[in-house]
DNA sequence: TCTGGGGTCCTAGGACCC
DNA sequence: TCTGGGGTCCTAGGACCC
């Protein structure tokens, strides 16, 4: 049976989060922030139109936000992720399987639902269910392949008359769609090997659809040579219902001023470890190695650059706040140069165990702490519900490093005190 | 002054084994 | 003096994604 693949992509979605709220912002343009309110991360379509780059760093557009009274929000996760889940179980209600690809992403497999019903009308309704129902606009595009599914979407995009559905499940109709997309845009294809692929001639999606499917794999990788078949309608990349469980976290950030001091240092990487581990827990996981790396700015070419990390491995596989501070602090004392102005840090967790099988050490002496799993449930509990904030000292208790957050729109639907009235 | 954060997969090359 | 070939495992780094 012909596969059926449907993406269903949330337009500009941080963008239309934010806008959902503020109705008075319904034509105006609107941009999200990175953290730090670095760069911009989402654009409304308004700021598209302007030719607005994604990316691009804030500090650089403060002429086009003022003349165009471009409307600046930082990001807002809590936001993004409540209004994604409303989205996601829509489709799910409607879709006989769906993967969650990205917070604004979802793949739904439709194999043999053409049997009982149009393909097009069968989507069109579902975009409109999304926008009734939560508000938020999405385009759809239906393919044999997951790799054509997003060409269909981009189509979709990009061409009003679509209506925002695209249906390229025809053969026909494949060839002409690729050839006006450039091969940069194919899903898997990024900036390097765009350029490489031109060098060979290859400038369209149809190119590299019709290219030399050995050359391919030599010149590049399996992974380019998936692409091609996918693009000719061959599904080689399987719909993932359920999530695979997590190789490694990575908690890390930007400063939002530049820091000197080792012990300021200290305490942001024991806060990022210490949502690391609160992640490892909630995934029932325990790690076994712990990178710790620190780093000065790369924009800034004019400074003393230094950047380093650690590999340290623990004696066990712990998911103990106390035990993964200490190794982190270890780690630093080896990393820390001082003289240098740091900009950004982090902390990743890898080599998991299931925490609920542990596998004892027979000759070793370490042993995993009397009490911390009770320990680290208390300090888990606690924390989720609100009732108070318990933390280590090791965290430090004046976060001059904290996140620069100017421009926060409330938390419209996940806090009670930020319920948006209606008067 | 100010340039995100969190992931995955693949490959090449070195270490090591017999 | 002559110094193989085949295999595995690990790691660092590159490339991609949203």
């Amino acid at each position: 049976m012909t596969r059926v693949f449907a993406l269903v992509d949330c337009n500009n979605f941080y963008a239309s989060c934010e806008k959902l709220f503020r109705p008075d912002l319904k034509h105006r343009p609107v941009v999200v922030l990175s953290n730090n309110d670095g760069c911009v991360v989402a654009r409304s379509q308004e700021v598209k139109a302007l030719g607005i780059q994604m990316g691009g760093p804030v500090f650089k557009l403060a002429d086009d936000i003022k003349r165009h009274g471009i409307v600046c929000f930082s990001s807002n996760y809590a936001l993004y992720a409540d209004m994604s889940d409303r989205v996601m179980s829509l489709l799910e209600e409607a879709a006989p399987a769906l993967e969650i690809y990205s917070i604004d992403e979802a793949f739904l497999d439709l194999t043999g639902v053409d049997n009982c019903t149009n393909l097009l009308a069968f989507c069109q309704a579902l975009k409109r269910k999304v926008d009734t129902h939560t508000g938020i606009p999405v385009c759809i595009g239906i393919a044999p392949s997951k790799t054509l599914a997003k060409l269909a979407n981009h189509a979709a995009k990009q061409y009003k008359a679509t209506g925002g559905v695209v249906d390229l499940m025809a053969p026909e109709r494949q060839v002409r769609l690729l050839a006006l997309i450039e091969v940069a845009k194919v899903w898997g294809v990024g900036r390097r090997i765009s350029k490489k692929l031109q060098g060979l001639g290859i400038h369209t999606a149809l190119d590299l659809a019709q290219a030399d499917i050995n050359m391919i794999r030599e010149q590049f990788s399996v992974v380019l040579e998936r692409t091609v078949r996918e693009l000719n309608g061959i599904a080689c990349i399987e719909l993932e219902q359920v999530p695979p469980t997590k190789q490694q976290i990575i908690c890390s950030r930007s400063f939002a001023s530049r820091i000197t001091d080792k012990t300021k240092m200290r305490e942001a990487l024991c806060k990022y470890v210490t949502r690391a581990a609160e992640k490892l827990r909630q995934q029932k996981r325990k790690a076994k190695v712990v990178n710790v790396f620190i780093r000065t700015s790369a924009f800034s070419a004019d400074e003393a650059q230094y950047s380093n990390s650690l590999l340290a491995d623990l004696p066990y596989p712990s998911d103990d706040t106390r035990e993964l501070i200490a190794i982190v602090e270890a780690s630093l004392d080896t990393l820390w140069k001082a003289g240098y102005r740091y900009a950004k840090a982090g902390v990743m967790l890898l080599d998991f165990y299931d925490a609920e099988h542990e596998q004892g050490e027979l000759f070793s002496s370490d042993r995993p702490q009397i009490q911390s799993k009770k320990l680290m449930q208390v300090l888990d509990k606690i924390n989720q519900k609100g009732i108070g904030h318990v933390y280590f000292a090791a965290q430090g208790t004046a976060p001059v490093w904290l996140m620069k957050r100017e421009h926060l729109s409330p938390a419209y639907t996940t806090n009670w005190k930020d319920l948006p009235l209606v008067r």
